[in-house]
DNA sequence: AAGAACATCAACCGCAGAGTC
DNA sequence: CGACTCTGCGGTTGATGTTCT
């Protein structure tokens, strides 16, 4: 059966190569994916990285005030379900958003301490997030145009003339734009490019010169560093291992 | 300076629901 | 309709970093 799948921190080169394999392929079956990417990884561990980690338009860094009081007043609303809290925070996921309430809310609420009051009066609550800042549906639709850019820059939306057998990639309106793998051709054409040097050994480094250190500012103002993959137009933003 | 205690957050686990055959 | 697979969710853990004593 399965030998010896990965487990723990993700490097900097699995990391690579799930980002590379979803610009050039898409998610199409997670259990599947990563043989294919050439992961010793679970499916699951693979989605969770990049759903929570490696997608792009994520935000990092710490939450603004504003998150702050809305996520009381959603949690007040919605208890426990953190990914239809996720869907009102434009960049978060459910995962941030549970750490967040867990390390910096919970005690804040169960001791009775708010900064503001979030419940007793509908008019002072805060105004949720996807009417200050865009609607949550909007802020997907830039996640899936990010993918739908990458996927076009791959000139993928119509039957590739590299990919035969009919197979024709495709980019849906749901948040995981989806293909197939691809031939075990395109498969080894894929990995020649990508380390032509190695063949997926991975001796050194050198691969991170597709990686540009990166600095930028979230909402607070907070520089973050990050790494910064560029391919055909499209930039990845991958956060610097802490 | 060193160890203990605490905080943070990435990652794992088990389960449930949806979809497929 | 039941078995099976896949995906997504929420709870929890554990490694690492930070602060305190």
């Amino acid at each position: 059966m399965e030998t010896s799948l990965k487990r723990g921190s993700w490097s900097v080169e699995e990391d690579h190569k799930l980002i590379t394999y979803i610009n050039k392929y898409g998610i199409w079956n997670w259990s599947q994916m990563p043989k294919f990417a050439g992961l010793s990884r679970s499916g699951k561990s693979c989605r969770l990285r990049w759903m929570n980690y490696l997608k792009p338009n994520l935000k990092k860094g710490k939450f603004s005030k504003e998150e702050e009081e809305s996520l009381l007043h959603y949690h007040s609303l919605l208890g426990n379900r953190w990914s239809a809290i996720a869907l009102k925070f434009p960049g978060r996921t459910d995962n941030d958003i549970k750490n967040y309430w867990h390390t910096h809310l919970k005690k804040r609420v169960s001791e009775g301490i708010r900064v503001h009051q979030t419940t007793t009066d509908q008019n002072d609550a805060p105004a949720p997030l996807d009417q200050k800042l865009q609607p949550a549906h909007d802020h997907m639709n830039v996640s899936y145009s990010a993918g739908h850019d990458i996927l076009s820059s791959h000139d993928i939306t119509s039957t590739s003339s590299d990919h035969p057998a009919g197979v024709q990639f495709r980019a849906d309106d749901n948040d995981d734009y989806t293909c197939s793998p691809g031939t075990i051709d395109d498969l080894q054409c894929f990995w020649d490019q990508l380390y032509p040097f190695e063949n997926l050994e991975f001796g050194n480094n050198h691969n991170m010169d597709m990686f540009s250190d990166y600095v930028f500012q979230d909402s607070n103002n907070d520089l973050i560093s990050s790494y910064t993959f560029y391919d055909n137009n499209c930039s990845w933003s991958l956060p610097s291992d802490p």
